[in-house]
DNA sequence: GAGTACTCTATACAGCGTACAAAGTAATGG
DNA sequence: CCATTACTTTGTACGCTGTATAGAGTACTC
């Protein structure tokens, strides 16, 4: 296999192997394996990624990082995994399995299970911030995933759509969250990096912009945008679009089923 | 500056510094300069720039490249631009500038014009695709940032909306037009990758997926995932998903302003 | 007890952004 | 006119990545 030089996709792998190590096949049957006996268990090494991963993103993962965390050297990891790509599937389905998923209520309105899918899945996002730097085309379909598809589909039950609308509607649900957690974590992460806040990058820039603020060439962006930065304590307020964003997704969604 | 050994951001260089090359406040005072005379330009370096990144995406687009192409080497570049984090900066500055901005009617519908906005923008990530890659935060405050916010927000005239309103509504539908173009680049560039279709991904892994496509286990998740599949041609319709996705997005800011 | 399948380690490669030092060039100050 | 100076351009070097490859040691099968 090539190195890789890109960005880390899922469903990268060989097929066989790939699925083979999602579902743990080979975890109940050590028996009658010939040379050491391996010292440390897939599972072992999923978990050393995410922690490495959850705490400084997908850069912080490097196959050398996760090594030394298990107390081994880097090329051991090959007996385990058969590259990152794979990793990266089993840490996927992994955040997916662990999930909190409390079963919808029967009375419940389906605007309050979109809600609490929407919610659980900015959680999931923001605590394991690698996620929205995935490139997750053709997920790994292991329990995690499959699980949560399934649970995810049953909170559209109500709204009047068939399948195929039900899996759009789930899709667009799901984008929408994505994109919020994505800009908030990249706003954490370049206040992190720079070691800098809005406001001090703001009172950097602010002397030196009489041309963007211009307002008699930019009229419109010079008034809205010092309303939104006057109405939000920084530049960009990730609660806020958020909130703002579900509450238009809903009525979006309301609109599509004739509600 | 140290070696960026991170993900590539906006706003990550010196203030001054990148705002004099934003406006090109340097190009029109060649005067008196000792030293040898520059063999090329900033816009030269951009274009260079844009070009690698554009048919290759950020991987493509390394400083030993844009060299290559412009027949220096690479440390060249570094009097041109201070570093690769100002040289992404005035290339976004740029394709923004560039973008098509056919003016508004007067008669014309809100929807008519959010619309205009929104296919602009996708079209724009499809013909760049490294936009999707990039962290904008503290995006750099240049002519094309400041022209593409002035004009987008004219959009939204009409709706009723206050200036903090206004700005989250722009906010929410560029943040759909980005999540969605950015599937489907995700989508092309593993396709591409991994030199497999969909298809023959899909009839690679069939096989194996008694477990996952359980529909006992799995039942919804099971009938929904093959009415989707089988509806699309693929495993993901990006055109399909954008037409769903803007309707939803029209109809949630229609609620909003009370229209 | 020989063979074998396995685990684990050590070394090596090409490519990244850019710091640093050196070499060459043109305008300036005496 | 020439020494100085500011500038452009180049070559080399560093630490980092995923993983190919080869070798050393171990525990099972025949």
């Amino acid at each position: 296999m090539a190195a890789a030089k890109g960005k880390s996709s899922s469903g990268a792998g060989d097929p066989a192997r790939t699925l083979e190590l999602l579902w743990r096949d080979g975890s109940a049957a050590p028996a009658g394996r010939r040379g050491p006996r391996q010292g440390l268990t897939v599972d072992a090494v999923v978990d050393a990624a995410l922690a490495l991963a959850d705490a400084g993103g997908l850069d912080a993962l490097t196959m050398r990082a996760v090594a030394q965390h298990l107390g081994v050297t880097p090329m051991t990891l090959y007996t385990y995994v058969p590259g990152k790509a794979e990793l990266l599937d089993l840490m996927l389905d992994a955040v997916f399995l662990r999930m909190d998923r409390p079963p919808f209520r029967p009375e419940e309105s389906w605007r309050s299970r979109v809600t609490a899918v929407a919610d659980a899945n900015r959680t999931l996002h923001l605590g394991h911030p690698w996620l929205v730097e995935l490139r997750i085309v053709r997920a790994p379909l292991g329990p995690g995933v499959m699980t949560k598809y399934e649970y995810e589909l049953g909170a559209f039950e109500g709204l009047g759509l068939d399948d195929v609308a039900r899996d759009s509607a789930l899709t667009y649900v799901l984008g929408f969250v994505q994109s919020g957690a994505r800009a908030e974590l990249d706003a954490r992460a370049v206040e992190r990096e720079s070691a800098m806040s809005d406001g001090e990058w703001w009172d950097a820039h602010e002397p030196l912009l009489a041309r963007a603020l211009d307002e008699s060439r930019f009229p419109l962006a010079s008034r809205v945008g010092e309303a939104a930065a006057t109405a939000y304590a920084g530049l960009y307020d990730a609660e806020h679009a958020y909130r703002f964003g579900l509450a238009r997704v809903l009525d979006g969604l309301a609109a599509l089923g004739g509600i």
